[in-house]
DNA sequence: GGCGTGACGTCAG
DNA sequence: ACTGACGCCACGC
């Protein structure tokens, strides 16, 4: 048996991991990406949810604006989505406070142990 | 094929 | 409490 030089698609991976935990995200609720992370193994990949994020959005359907910093904000700068996010988030009655931050304690999904 | 970067987070000083 | 540096790993050049 020959070694796969490609990545096989293990259903246990960090990728489908995170995949999965932020496909459940509940409305009106959102997670933070060391969250994310840490649920799906990693408790220092926060940035690997990044790329996770910009990569599989597309083919998964995800619902990235769900997915905010460990501050309660939104990471992405003006313009390059930071006003879509929010917008999409208070439609979903997610409510930002005067330094656009969200209450986490109110907001971050937990989800069941 | 190697180096740098990136929607962040945590640890150390 | 704050600042700086490192870590994780995939993708781009």
């Amino acid at each position: 048996m020959k070694k796969q030089t490609t990545k096989p698609a293990s259903p246990d991976t960090f990728h489908t991991r995170a995949v999965r935990l932020i496909q459940r995200i509940p409305k009106g609720k959102v997670v933070t990406y060391g969250q994310v992370a840490t649920l799906a193994g990693e408790p220092r990949g926060a940035r690997q949810v990044v790329r996770i994020l910009n990569s599989s959005w597309k083919t998964e359907k995800l619902p990235w604006h769900r997915v905010i910093n460990r501050n309660g904000q939104i990471s992405l700068p003006p313009g390059g989505g930071y006003e879509l996010q929010k917008s999409l988030l208070e439609k979903e009655n997610v409510v930002f406070g005067p330094d656009d931050t969200i209450d986490l304690g109110r907001f971050l999904w937990k989800p069941r142990k």
